[in-house]
DNA sequence: GTCTATAAATAGATAGAC
DNA sequence: GTCTATCTATTTATAGAC
């Protein structure tokens, strides 16, 4: 986000280009998966320089974990609409978090390989954030039924309904480029089609249903 | 599912306690994390069994693939009523997931890691598999079309609706338990209450909505 | 089928010169 | 800030005795 310490000569790039390479390296393999000595390679910096500027591979993923839902919530905290009726908050919210994802291609398939592995990774302070952005849907869920516009409903479930389809939607959308046979252009979508049908679900599911 | 070679002794639960093991392994930790060391000393044999049997790391994780895909495409292709109403199809559609995946506790996170990672240990037969258990929604969305019950929606988009909350709950049921302050039982959830909302949200979705 | 011992490669991390 | 060289631990995998 912003220089993080002194610099007596031309740090401008490096430090950067190790997260941009490290953000790629992880989303394709996982933590584990990682090498160190590949992120410093796709990178063109000294293995050593990683060291320097993150301590360790941990402390690495830990920056990037950081900027990822920090980003998120970042985003929320601006675009939420004050005063707005509870369809507009919810179509904000799908529609944020979504262009949020695209934003860092790294962003889906870390953020899914860490709800696989628990949130091993995920310290507290990011933890923190990671409510900040639930906060989100669980005021907006309960603006809603304040308001008599939707019908109760459990905040989580409502916001897997919402992170669950737009992660794996994001996360597969190189994979579902080079797939071939019939299927492969039944599964082409574009982004607004599925923040659409995101956003579309959503209300619908708040409001309850006629019958 | 079934025995695979001639055992001359008593082979008799030393397969069966590497795959167990090595489930549970390459959930937890993803498969470039697990360990075959880990592994071997969970199912408590000697790690040369483990190639014996299996010929290698990833043949074993290959044959978990296999099992877990095949799990809920034999599921499906059983379970699927003939001749019954879309939305009954709907039902049994996300029913049969959700207790696929809740059968195998590992099958939540290796499949949301394979997503992240672009299905890149899946071999062209898993795949195939993989291809059967959507073709399940794309012919109960195609029914419901085609007896003007549905209105039309891409069935990839329908699936990613049913398949990503589904599977981001069931991964996140272990670590939900152990989680501190008041969210804590605001995600509080049972396996009946989320096949109920993923259902009716599907249904919707499906069925258009009224205004 | 089961075990021991070990090969061979790669991992993350650090010391120390410049 | 940058680089070389290297240490140590861990990894997957196999050879070969029983």
């Amino acid at each position: 986000m912003a220089k993080r310490r002194t610099r007596k000569t031309s740090d401008r790039g490096t430090r950067e280009r190790l997260f941009a390479a490290a953000a790629t390296e992880f989303a394709t393999r996982g933590f584990a998966g990682a090498s160190v000595d590949r992120i410093a390679d796709a990178a063109r910096v000294n293995k050593a320089m990683l060291y320097y500027h993150f301590r360790s591979k941990a402390g690495l993923y830990g920056e990037i974990l950081r900027d990822m839902f920090g980003s998120v919530a970042a985003r929320l905290d601006e675009a939420t609409p004050r005063d707005a009726d509870p369809a507009t908050r919810v179509r904000v919210l799908v529609e944020t978090i979504a262009h949020a994802a695209e934003a860092r291609p790294h962003f889906p398939p870390i953020w899914l390989r860490e709800i696989a592995e628990g949130g091993t990774h995920i310290d507290k302070d990011t933890l923190a954030v990671v409510g900040r952005i639930l906060g989100h849907t669980v005021v907006t869920v309960e603006e809603g039924v304040r308001t008599g516009r939707f019908k109760p409903a459990n905040p989580f479930l409502v916001q897997l309904g919402i992170v669950g389809p737009l992660l794996m939607f994001f996360a597969t959308v190189s994979v579902r480029r080079k797939m071939p046979g019939p299927m492969a252009q039944a599964m082409a979508l574009t982004t607004e089609q599925v923040i659409d049908h995101v956003q579309r679900v959503t209300q619908l599911a708040l409001e309850g249903r006629p019958s």
